[in-house]
DNA sequence: GTCCAGGATGGGC
DNA sequence: GCCCATCATGGA
């Protein structure tokens, strides 16, 4: 299966993300081929990914010997649509990059990277809810244990791959059931809570993506558990609103703090003043701006 | 041993 | 509305 690419597309600048933290459990990269199960649903499909010449994604099918419908290969054409943004025309937002001071070198540095997607709306509320206030080595070692605690995983060549827990599961746990793993009982307890908006139908990714970006960062704010930060990260990472800015986020702090050679923390008030060029690639120039430090 | 990490909550004022 | 203690563990 073939995907056509868009222009201002590099691999390396994606596998670069991708690959910079040795200890994700949600896929594999090995000789720049990315191993992942890709679940929608009932369907579990492993399959591996593969770019030739910044043009084409190849998708293979493994361990499946049975005929892959339409449907399916629709599914996860859609899927990687999301994941790697490629309906996504980046060019304005280079031009922006290019005269902006903070930008300008990371968007060299990093062109071609996408806003890499968590396309599951509950991995990327986890995935916000774990990453809070711990450093990102030990948001990947809590993730792990979460996902081979409670997710389903497909063999292949003696390899586990790993399918992140259903909500559905997660919704009939009590934050005891998540004592072994090392999180705080809060974080315990938002995941369930969160697990069981979904299980309910009372929080789902199809209803945010009918908002405008204020009612659903407004709608994910007033879930237990979900600040400003974690709203703007969803919402940035899932469902593709390209103002959403996590504008407290240590990283971006730290990251501007670097690029503009300060020996103290920005101020919000400063950064918003930065970002006042960023206007509709706020979520863009964050991403970009991770890259510098992580 | 110390400091800090891709924050959020609930209380006091 | 703002400020602050608390959560609570690992990584550097």
């Amino acid at each position: 299966m073939i995907i056509t690419l868009p222009a201002n597309f590099d691999m390396n600048a994606n596998l670069g993300y991708l690959t910079r933290e040795k200890n994700e459990c949600m896929y594999e990269i090995e000789s720049d081929i990315i191993t992942k199960v890709i679940a929608i649903g009932e369907m579990q499909s492993l399959v591996q990914i593969s770019v030739i010449d910044n043009q084409q994604m190849v998708v293979q099918f493994l361990n499946d010997s049975r005929p892959i419908e339409k449907w399916e290969r629709e599914k996860i054409v859609t899927y990687i649509h999301e994941w790697f943004d490629l309906d996504n025309d980046l060019t304005p937002f280079y031009e922006m990059a290019n005269s902006d001071p903070l930008l300008q070198i990371p968007a060299q540095k990093f062109y071609g990277l996408r806003v890499i997607g968590i396309p599951d709306l509950f991995e990327a509320l986890c995935w916000g809810v774990l990453g809070q206030q711990i450093n990102l080595a030990f948001a990947h070692t809590l993730k792990r244990q979460f996902v081979e605690s409670f997710g389903d995983s497909i063999e292949w060549k003696s390899k586990k791959y790993w399918v992140f827990p259903p909500y559905e599961r997660i919704a009939q746990l009590e934050p005891t059931d998540l004592a072994a793993i090392k999180m705080t009982v809060k974080k315990s307890e938002y995941i369930i809570g969160i697990a069981r908006l979904m299980a309910s139908g009372e929080l789902s990714k199809d209803q945010l993506m009918n908002m405008n970006f204020k009612e659903a960062e407004r709608s994910l704010i007033k879930i237990r558990g979900i600040g400003p930060w974690t709203a703007n990260y969803v919402l940035m990472r899932c469902l593709r609103f390209q103002t959403a800015f996590p504008i407290d986020d240590v990283g971006l702090i730290n990251s501007i703090k670097t690029l503009r050679n300060m020996n103290r923390k920005p101020t919000k008030e400063e950064i918003l003043a930065l970002s006042i060029p960023w206007k509709n690639w706020e979520s863009y120039a964050t991403f970009y701006l991770w890259r510098v430090l992580y």
